[in-house]
DNA sequence: AGTGGTCGCTAAACTGATTTAGCAGAGCAT
DNA sequence: ATGCTCTGCTAAATCAGTTTAGCGACCACT
């Protein structure tokens, strides 16, 4: 790759001069007393060269390699990883970084090795990535620079960035409340487990918290709520039947994410029941299926290009230390209406 | 990040050899006369001193990173990107190479910037992905050393790594034909441009070459097909929607891919069928909604992890010239049965 | 005339590895 | 005693940049 380019020393003899002053000239450095003649002929000889700097040597010198290393534990299973990736890579790409991407697959073997790799290739910093917002303990390892937390917190306090969970819980319930919706809401996708322990998620709770504000601020209480053992479809599902099947009809129902609005989706088809007409349905997280459902479904976006992005910029242009939190935007679509009757 | 590291010097101090000693025991150099004495003392060395080498100064010298390039067109809003990356990965990982990833959008202007930041960097090759199976030519940039299609061909006879559209259109005829079904069979999702156009798509005309085939070999005919401008949910909708409303009702429909098959499904609940009783539904892709469908849909999946890491095989190891095609697996789940009647 | 300062530039050191060329000593044959 | 080979090791060059230290020419001032 990349075989006979042409080196400084080229240019510097091309432009009749030493290498000093044509790696000066180049990196633009300031309060250098080089004529603007020497200026132009250095340009002038990388132009014609089609110099490119070799940035192995740069930063064997410097320590510096413009890369930053994308540490997550999965990449790949969730739609939502491409989006983290995305933001990152367009915000280093505007300050001229690039991304080395590696994955731990959660297993403390892989971690150990990726971690082993990105530092011997002398990365500036780097961002640790969580596919669910969940806190998490970094690698010691990583500690000898800067590091970013994305989609995580950690009780080290290092700088992380995080959807704000709660700001959506009271978006959704805000909603709901602005159509008249009061004592017939209906919660699907409670679980102790995401909600108490934070290494899980952080989320579960956050959405609940926000909920329940807002909803205790109006003096609304929930008309049932629904335990999950996981968000899926198929739990959505299931939980949509049973609150079907008793003798109160819910006006409304919120998903703690998109899949288990699928769910429901297909439970609320099958009883013959229309959205928003008969029963309303809001949610968090805007899978694409969100958009795909008929009628559409409300939710509340997880803002994963910016969440990557604002990482990036954390990292290299440094900034608070108290979790950046990102809002979730409201996605009001087909699935709202006011309560029937 | 990671000052203060041991080099090759302290190594060699501390066991009392020269460089270069340490330098060839430390990368099992065969047929150096170096003592088994000396090895021991440089590794114990090494070890005592947590040493790893500095590849930006190794790959100065070596002109190799053990970083591979893996540039696409567009990495997020697919959500099949992520598992051609991580099969990558896992690859790369395998073989002590690390992944740096850029993204191109489809822009020149990014592309070019993308292609000088990696070539910048020495990677030792390239993996030029494209996230719809298409026909691309690759940017002269990138020639001076390997490069890998992924998902994609060109016309410059590259290695190159697709999945095997053509097989997996027989696959899914074929389902269909040991159920049963013959003579209404619909189809939904023709499209001229990307049958046509290889630039758009391969896949297209590639399915739709290995459903006809297996067809015509069963002297069968589709009952119908529908044209539809995107492969979306709403399409696949409105296509099944058009078929419904004529006099013969099909008894199986084969969809283009699985965001159809879900609109398809949408349209069928609404018209009170039930699949697989009254219709059959098979498709391509295996997203993940294919499983979450009640009932859950059959499908044939492309190998996107699979595909991702024979990319990096191909890159590293060598290999066939010609397109390397990865099998796509049929997912036979419920929404298959015989014909009714 | 001597001194000091500024200007415009360069030689050489330095980064941390790999690699080439070759040296000192031992053993052996002549 | 001399020459030869083999063993076990090392000095120094090299990769392509950045950075430090400083050199010679010229001008102004005393």
């Amino acid at each position: 790759m990349g075989r006979n380019r042409a080196t400084l020393a080229d240019v510097a003899r091309k432009a009749g001069l030493s290498k000093t002053a044509a790696s000066m000239v180049l990196n633009g450095r300031e309060g250098t007393r080089l004529s603007a003649e020497a200026h132009q002929r250095v340009f002038a000889a990388a132009e014609e060269l089609g110099y490119r700097p070799n940035l192995a040597a740069r930063s064997l010198r410097t320590r510096k390699t413009a890369t930053i290393a994308f540490v997550s534990d999965i990449v790949a299973t969730t739609r939502f990883a491409g989006d983290l990736i995305r933001g990152a890579l367009d915000a280093a790409r505007e300050r001229d970084h690039v991304l080395l991407i590696t994955e731990t697959q959660g297993d403390a073997t892989f971690e150990q090795y990726a971690i082993e790799a990105v530092l011997d290739r002398q990365v500036d910093g780097v961002i640790y990535a969580a596919m669910a917002t969940r806190r998490l303990t970094v690698p010691a390892a990583i500690l000898g620079g800067p590091v970013v937390l994305l989609n995580a917190t950690s009780p080290d306090g290092l700088p992380s960035v995080v959807p704000d969970d709660e700001g959506a819980g009271r978006s959704v319930a805000t909603a709901l409340l602005e159509l008249g919706h009061r004592d017939a809401i209906a919660l699907i996708g409670r679980n102790r487990l995401k909600e108490d322990d934070p290494e899980v998620s952080l989320a579960a709770r956050a959405r609940l918290h926000g909920i329940r504000q807002t909803l205790d601020e109006a003096e609304v209480g929930l008309l049932a709520e629904c335990f999950c053992t996981e968000w899926l479809p198929e739990h959505g599902y299931a939980a949509m039947r049973g609150l079907l099947s008793k003798p109160r009809r819910p006006s409304a129902i919120i998903c703690m994410n998109d899949r288990l609005a699928f769910g429901a989706y297909q439970a609320l088809g099958e009883a013959g029941l229309t959205v928003p007409e008969d029963i309303s349905v809001i949610s968090f997280d805007d899978d694409p299926i969100a958009a795909w459902l008929r009628p559409s479904l409300a939710t509340t976006a997880l803002p994963h290009e910016q969440m990557g992005r604002r990482a990036v910029e954390l990292l290299l242009d440094g900034g608070a230390v108290e979790p950046s939190l990102v809002a979730m935007p409201l996605r009001r679509r087909r699935s709202l209406a006011p309560p029937p009757g």
